[in-house]
DNA sequence: TTCATTTAGTTCCCTAAAGGAACTGACGAG
DNA sequence: CTCGTCAGTTCCTTTAGGGAACTAAATGAA
């Protein structure tokens, strides 16, 4: 192997790389999250191998994030659609973007604007607590085994 | 080159991917965010190559998102701490963190719990509106150009 | 009928990045 | 003086990404 794979690991975060970790795999969720949906359209617009992006749209069906959909029999052809699974890793994409525009994208200002339905306002996404519905950033919590945690590898001492 | 910069692209999620969308980085992030902060507790908590490591934690520092930092004159001895710019990462983990216990624990649930420090419970993020603080999912928004969008390409026509 | 075009890939070769193991260098302990 | 630890560096092999050309199936225009 070259490159090591991260879905065995017991970590949610090895696991959802395993996913979408993949160079240009988030940026296709992008594109067929705001309807860029063809093979060709998305190989255009982000002028990717046509070799990966075939590798990438396999991997994201079989792993249930796409849906390949024909929109036409006769010739055949395809589009990608988000599963629910797809469209909660779309959350994903927001945070990202969150950070970029905060960190990156400097005086020209960010590249993209999100109007949330709710209240009609060009706003970002701000992380809360299910619970108590307050902040929960990275800062604001304490982390603890859990159920599936991998059992603790203590080297047997025998004596 | 064998692999794209993303750097360069007018997106957020392309920007944020050009500083941790390298294989290993998040998962390096999040060994620092939980105390593993030195190299050779890094290379053997997660078994990855030193080449690659020194490559990812030199990229990270150049990038602000770590800063390297002498423990120990003599010997000389490092470690890696977050940045501000590296901690509002770690907000990303918390969503990678989300997604993969909801889609890919299974049976045995989530590895890792978190307790927030505001109310004590253990829970989990939840995306909400930074102005009205309703949840904001991707599917509650409209997608906008932003200041800072690239020009739309206009075949020039002359005529 | 033939030719061009569109869509969705596949095949091929080349290069660069990942994996792995051995090696270096600075130091400190015994 | 040797051993061990930490923090890398070097070298080699393997494999994934980039890029261009090619295929297949169908439609449409000349």
């Amino acid at each position: 192997m070259q490159r090591t794979r991260f879905g065995d690991l017991a970590c949610s975060i090895a696991r959802t790389l395993d996913v979408i970790g993949e160079p240009w795999s988030p940026l296709i969720l992008r594109d067929i999250y705001v309807g860029i949906n063809r093979f060709e359209q998305i190989q255009q617009e982000l002028d990717i191998s046509r070799k990966v992006l075939t590798e990438r749209l396999k991997w994201l069906v079989e792993n249930e994030v796409l849906q390949r959909h024909a929109y036409s029999e006769r010739p055949p052809r395809y589009e990608y659609r988000l599963t629910a699974k797809g469209l909660e890793l779309c959350d994903l994409l927001l945070v990202m973007v969150r950070w970029g525009d905060r960190w990156t994208a400097g005086e020209a200002g960010p590249p993209v604007l999100y109007r949330h339905h709710a209240c009609g306002q060009v706003s970002h996404v701000e992380l809360r607590c299910s619970v108590c519905a307050e902040p929960m950033r990275a800062t604001d919590v304490d982390v603890l085994p859990g159920p599936g945690a991998a059992p603790a590898v203590t080297p047997a001492r025998t004596g």
